[in-house]
DNA sequence: GCAATTATTTCAAACGTTTGAAATGTAGTT
DNA sequence: AACTACATTTCAAACGTTTGAAATAATTGC
């Protein structure tokens, strides 16, 4: 039990020389005696010197720490791409520290103002559904700190970095596999529409029609808010006209397919089996699933969080010019299963 | 963009006082005039003041950070008790780290290390599968600083503050509900043997037979280390035996059950629409299977990271004594589904 | 043996805040 | 006018580190 702290004064007390000495002998300045050296990291080490990281932080005017601010930790989306994050800013020295706002605006403005309070070097941040005001977030760029939208496309603010999934081509890539297949009669399920990727998918999807010459039908396409009642109501729209029963559907969101499929075989419909399905997602769910989706967009969230980060400290580290705008877009993979 | 920063010393200035009343006023100190106050806090707006927590930090010797080193940010369990800590830890003025061990010692180990230097002011561990030697979370509570260990029973650690599943009841519980329901051949599926918990439920399911007068058999009793093989593996065992096949099973985890499911679904087992299955989790994919779970036990994870916060802040304000060790069992609740 | 180098150590200020003690200002009392 | 009693402000040190400049010690050359 030690009252006293080990710090820097406490080891020049005990070695009987300078703070100064042993700061620079333990940073391995080349001015100090090697004998010097080794009696100070030696002390150190026995007394279990550990430096401040405040007293660090207050001289260096830096915080060595990023904070994200994303929706939800229950979305795997965001899971994932917090590995990316945490491996690259640990080996650049940087602590993380993850605020949710479960895509609740007032939230997320609480994170951001307890972020900028703790004096974070550098933000990350995928934003609320209903972020479309951008002044809790410009606030940092105001003083100076970078920040990085990720994963979430802040269209209403053009002039800010961010990394985004190519989800435009993701869904082109799904469509064509899907009339690759043969379908001719393809739906498209599509999220929220305030949401800005509900729209590159929907163009993707248009786009994969267009360039296979298969004609499109506005009867084929319906949005969900993501909950299940929505999701139903967006399905019976979609089989409404007996003579344009989509034989396959693209979907924003794989776990929308999960309310989609179960509907369907619960009203027993009669194109049931012939229905192929593919959504946006890859959950590690589908392999228990009795009529699982036939493939599966792969997002990989690790790599958009490694984008981010590695964009972030560059701009930390003034490598990239703050007001030097990045967009960085990350390839989505078609997973076919089975 | 402003180069120089908003500090104390910066206000005094623009105000032409000292930097102590431009201090003393916004922490609105009795002494300072109401006049002098409005003044301050007039200025300190405008210019958008925020006090710099490096310095604070220093000064009150406090990180106002507390680390959670969890092995994955995949188990819903996990990221479900994070919600109860970070609300709690916001509302006491602190930040969170998280650091992600991976189930992997050497990671634990280094999280440890890193989130030491960082000088957090607390600790929340759900230690590794493979943590029996505590040398590298020793070290925080001989620096003074307390450490909480939750989610995971350190059953080889005698002497330290927990917050744990009631993992035994919830067993017993489920036991009894199959019991209830008409079983005799209820099967126990365990998790890895040096995970206590599969202990601790083996014993609920123990003492819910014996109390109930329910014949034990030990060829209804298996093991798995989770991944698909192994569970297949555990399942074929206690369905080896024709003259005793089991009608029920309480699982360590609903997740293995999907895996027990699928696959006495693909060998067209003959009695398989008679099993009835209860697992720990909750996990809401289960809405989706077409053979569910009857109920699932729910660990209640939101609460266990609430009282997990909540002991280590009172020990960090030392209104219990670190070395008054408590431990805190949080119930489990059956859902019975459908 | 002494100046000129060079090696090594120490000084002192700074980072931004807090806080008890000391100083100053103001009003009230006699 | 001198004194007390407050109200208000300022001083100064401290938290633990870093770092350029200054000081000191050791070594070399002649």
């Amino acid at each position: 039990m030690n009252n006293t702290p080990v710090t820097l004064k406490f080891l020049a007390e005990k070695l009987k020389m300078s703070v100064s000495t042993v700061s620079k002998a333990l940073n391995n300045y080349p001015t100090i005696n090697e004998y010097t050296k080794q009696r100070v990291q030696e002390m150190a080490r026995d007394l279990h010197f550990t430096p401040n990281k405040s007293a660090i932080n207050l001289k260096e005017r830096k915080s060595h720490i990023i904070g994200i601010i994303l929706p939800n930790l229950l979305d795997h989306f965001f899971t994932r791409s917090i590995y990316g994050v945490e491996q690259f800013a640990t080996q650049n020295g940087y602590n993380v520290i993850i605020s949710q706002s479960h895509d609740d605006l007032k939230k997320e403005i609480q994170s951001a103002n307890m972020l900028l309070r703790s004096r974070v070097d550098g933000l990350i941040v995928a934003i609320s559904k209903h972020t479309q005001d951008f002044a809790h977030l410009d606030q940092f760029e105001n003083m100076g700190i970078p920040v990085v939208y990720y994963a979430r496309n802040p269209s209403f603010n053009l002039s800010c970095h961010k990394v985004l999934g190519n989800t435009f081509h993701g869904c082109y890539q799904a469509t064509k596999f899907l009339i690759n297949k043969g379908h001719k009669k393809i739906a498209y399920l599509g999220g929220p529409k305030m949401i800005n990727f509900t729209h590159d998918r929907f163009n993707g999807y248009i786009n994969a029609l267009n360039d296979n010459q298969v004609p499109f039908s506005s009867e084929l396409v319906a949005y969900t808010n993501f909950d299940k009642e929505s999701t139903i109501s967006a399905i019976k729209n979609l089989f409404a006209n007996p003579e344009n029963i989509p034989t396959a559907l693209v979907a924003f969101k794989e776990t929308i397919l999960f309310d989609a499929i179960k509907y369907l075989k619960s009203i027993n419909h009669p194109n049931f089996n012939e229905i192929e399905c593919i959504g946006f997602g890859n959950t590690s769910f589908i392999a228990y699933l009795d009529s699982p989706p036939i493939a599966s967009i792969e997002e990989n969230p690790e790599s958009v969080g490694e984008n981010a980060i590695k964009l972030l400290i560059q701009l930390i580290n003034k490598e990239i010019d703050i007001h030097n705008y990045q967009k960085i877009m990350v390839d989505c993979k078609l997973i076919v299963h089975g």
